[in-house]
DNA sequence: CTTTTGATTCGACATCTGTCGATACAGAGC
DNA sequence: GCTCTGTATCGACAGATGTCGAATCAAAAG
C-alpha cells in the first residue's frame, strides 16, 4: 500500500510543478478525502500526538460525543487509506500513524523540494 | 478567509505535536475535503502548473470527459474552500491558486518546523 | 440590438457518506 | 465452560455529493 503510493507519487512531484496524472490524482485524493472530515482529522492528530506515538481506541472514544461504532468507522476509513494501522495487544487495540505518508502529502503540496521524504521517522 | 485559516491554524501547530482542537479540525478538514476528489486535485494542479500560474476554464475543460457545469461546480468548491480564486478578463475567466494555503497545509502535516509559511510566493 | 461564445447557476437524479442501534467477535478473568 | 469488557461489523436511514441537461448571465462581434 505504501509502495503503491510511492510508485504513483514518486519522491518529488509537487502539485504546482506539473499536472497530476489521472492515477496520481486518484491515489492522492483518496488520502485527502480520508482527512476531509473533522472527526477523522482529530483522530489522526490524537493518535499522532499521543504519548509513545500510539493510542488505543479507549483513549479516543471519550473525546467525541459519538458512539463506538462511529469511531470504529472513522478509524477504518483512516486505516484503509493507509494513514494509520492498528495492532491488538491483549484487550486493547493500539493505533499509530504512518508519518511517511503525511510527509509524502506535504511534499506534494509544497512547490520546492523543501521536504525530505520523512523516512527518518 | 485566509486570515481565518491563519487564526485557526497558527503558524506552527503540526498535527503530530498536539491534538487539533475542534475548530481547527473543522477548518482544516474543509480544505482537505475540497482536495478529496480526483478531478479537483487535477484542476488544482493544472492551474498551479500552468504557464504564468493561471489558467482559464477553457484550458481546463478539455482535459476531462466532463460537461462544463461539472467543471464549474468543482471550481466553485475549490474557490469556496479558499484554494483558488478567479478573475474575469474579457471573455475568459482566469483562475490561480493560493500557494500560502497549500504551504499552511503542508506545515500542518509535517512533524517539525521544516516549512516556512510560504509567504515568499 | 441580435447573435455567438465562454462560464455559471438551477433542478433533478443516483450514489456515497456519517451516524446510530443491534449484533457479533476476541481476550481476560472467573 | 460462562461472563464481562473493548472493538468491530451489519443494516438502516437522513443528508451530502458528483453528474448531467436546460436555462441564465456576460462580454464580444456582427
Amino acid at each position: 500500500m505504501l509502495a503503491e503510493l510511492a510508485d504513483v507519487v514518486g519522491c518529488c512531484s509537487p502539485l504546482v510543478r506539473e499536472p497530476l496524472t489521472g492515477p496520481q490524482a486518484v491515489e492522492l485524493s483518496r488520502l485527502f478525502k480520508a482527512m476531509g472530515d473533522p472527526v477523522r482529522l482529530r483522530l489522526l492528530s490524537l493518535i499522532a500526538s499521543h504519548a509513545g506515538g500510539e493510542a488505543c481506541v479507549c483513549d479516543l472514544s471519550g473525546v467525541f460525543e459519538l458512539t463506538g461504532p462511529t469511531i470504529s468507522h472513522h478509524l477504518k476509513v483512516l486505516r484503509e487509506a493507509g494513514l494509520i494501522s492498528g495492532e491488538r495487544r491483549g484487550t486493547w487495540i493500539y493505533y499509530r500513524v504512518h508519518p511517511e505518508v503525511l510527509a509524502t502529502l506535504a511534499g506534494v503540496l509544497l512547490p520546492a523540494g523543501l521536504v525530505s521524504t520523512g523516512m527518518g521517522a
